[in-house]
DNA sequence: TAATATATGATAAACTTTTTACTTAATTTA
DNA sequence: TAAATTAAGTAAAAAGTTTATCATATATTA
């Protein structure tokens, strides 16, 4: 069983070859009851056009390459995960393809990955790359290579189109919003100090905190995960008496809630608590928890109209964009 | 500056276009000399054959499409992450790409997925399916449209090929071990009881212990995470008081080691802790966890090696392999 | 009815590589 | 030196689309 191509498609359906093409790339100048007769056709032989000599003709195969890092024993999160889901539906809409390539900015051999080596094959038009890293290696060999792409993630160093979340702003907010509630011992858990969003978040946050000289505040960098949270929570009960809790990433609220409950420690009552992400796990903690959201759905949309921008325009101005965060009062405040 | 084509490196080289593709297609008819002449213009200008072009002649592309869930909130988990990592490497050395496509086994529209419109238009020649499950619509797809693939998980309602570990194998043989060391009130935490996985290691479990009248035995599903291992095993203590635990993955292990640090229960001298996958964390917990290893390197050959022969040979028989598992003892037993 | 607009067709070239079927040149071996 | 082997080249066809150029047929409007 021979797979079908576009002129027996034609054969079959009684038309030439050119109508089919014209249907299958939606252009409109064909009747309505020869495009459904031939769509007939296509779905009953489901016959799918050779992306093969499509690409090689039109110099475009519609697919994107998306790098995540793959390094140590990190999980993909499910912030990632959201992120992920709501790009490839955008994309969808706008008729491209999305596939993921793990990868790592830290160093690799170009050709020792497989993302890159599509790329430069022809058989992608674009890339994404997600939580790229300070002298990400990516990056230099995108550029180095003249491929469209888009990071998620702020970057400084070169001239290239971004989308990030406004991590100053966030800091900011937050801190502003605990210290507007009337908290005056407030603890901020983060992840390393060595990725700029967290800098970024700590220096909006201790600004809009400094405006008031009562309100004492204690950094703590380097919570990686639950485990660590849930320990340094009951730490800081004992040593500092806190009555907020700032936490960079929902997820890490999970151990956070689990040592204030040991302890008996009510929330909201006794001790606020503040995330950041608005993951659609925050809506099933008890109580439900207050969040800083990253809007997901206009940062995807900004990755996406900048890449293809970049691709069909061949444009070279780097877009940079920041997303205004947003505050989501729930129970947990 | 446009791209170079083959032409190109030919007309700069001084050699014919066959000469060089010969030299990119690894043929032995060409002198060294030669060869090294053409290979350095080749890097020199960052040469790259076009994909689309030698696949629409050759009717191969050489790249694999891996479908993993993206489903809810779960985790792409440590031990895909090592799977996922020794499939590219090993796919690397017989000169194969890999690309992820996220998906879901629980449906979808066919052509909503990005995977799959990759495959159907020719520009990948076979796929993985990690972690399929019942009724796996896109084991479905596949077989309706004659792809190649292999899953990474038993499935017994299909004639296809797929590769796993020997569940039963790995319960029965957790079983024998912890009743030959003397152990008798044994707990046993899994995930989802629906998961035909966790149903044979129960069973081969369960044979093992039989064997001995005197052991007690207490199995647990739905046990997602740390956070439900490490209540539970609080629970437990008081109600069984067990002197081992069989710990269905081992990142479940840690909230079993929390709980039983919280209580000053000493591992192993109080307590055995035995998990099952032997990842690479098991080596730095205190103490360091034996494990059941489902060797991956071995798993990952055997998918790759069927794939392969899949694509090149058009083999329509279903191979089907289990992988025989490895106790590796450390210190928490 | 003539003029215009819309829908479809025919044909061939182009996209870049591989392959086929030789041929010729250069080198090695007997 | 002749014969055999190895290395390299030539030219054209083929893979399945798109596109450009016209051409023709059908339908709509003036």
């Amino acid at each position: 069983m021979k797979e079908l191509k576009m002129s027996d498609i034609a054969k079959i359906s009684g038309v030439s070859i050119k109508t089919v093409s014209r249907i299958v790339n939606n252009s409109k100048e064909v009747k309505e009851e020869t495009r459904k007769k031939v769509l007939d056709v296509i779905n009953k032989y489901n016959y799918k056009v050779n992306l093969l000599a499509k690409g090689l003709k039109s110099k475009k195969t519609n697919t994107i390459i998306l790098f995540i890092d793959r390094h140590g024993g990190r999980y993909w999160s499910m912030w990632h995960n959201e992120v992920i889901r709501i790009i490839i539906k955008k994309l969808q809409k706008q008729n491209y393809k999305l596939l993921v390539s793990p990868s790592s900015g830290k160093g690799f051999l170009y050709d020792d990955t497989d993302g890159f080596y599509f790329l430069k094959s022809r058989m992608a038009d674009g890339a994404i790359i997600l939580d790229n890293i300070k002298n990400d290696i990516r990056i230099k060999y995108l550029l180095d290579n003249n491929i469209p792409f888009v990071t998620i993630g702020k970057d400084i160093q070169n001239k290239i189109s971004y989308v990030d979340a406004d991590n100053f702003k966030i800091g900011y907010l937050g801190g502003e919003y605990l210290v507007s509630k009337g908290y005056s011992n407030i603890c901020f858990f983060l992840g390393g100090k060595e990725f700029i969003v967290n800098q970024e978040r700590v220096n909006g946050f201790k600004k809009a905190c400094n405006k008031s000289k009562s309100v004492k505040i204690n950094i703590n960098f380097n919570i990686n995960n639950s485990k660590e949270s849930y320990k340094k929570t009951l730490e800081l009960i004992e040593k500092f008496s806190p009555d907020a809790f700032f936490i960079s990433g929902d997820e890490r609220v999970l151990g956070v809630y689990k040592a204030l409950n040991e302890k008996k420690i009510k929330i909201p009552d006794n001790v606020a608590i503040l995330g950041i992400d608005n993951l659609p796990i925050g809506d099933y903690l008890l109580p439900p928890l207050s969040s800083i959201d990253q809007p997901r759905e206009e940062l995807a949309s900004h990755v996406i109209n900048i890449l293809i921008d970049h691709i069909n325009n061949k444009t070279k101005k780097a877009q940079k964009v920041l997303i205004e965060p947003r505050l989501v009062i729930r129970e947990s405040t």
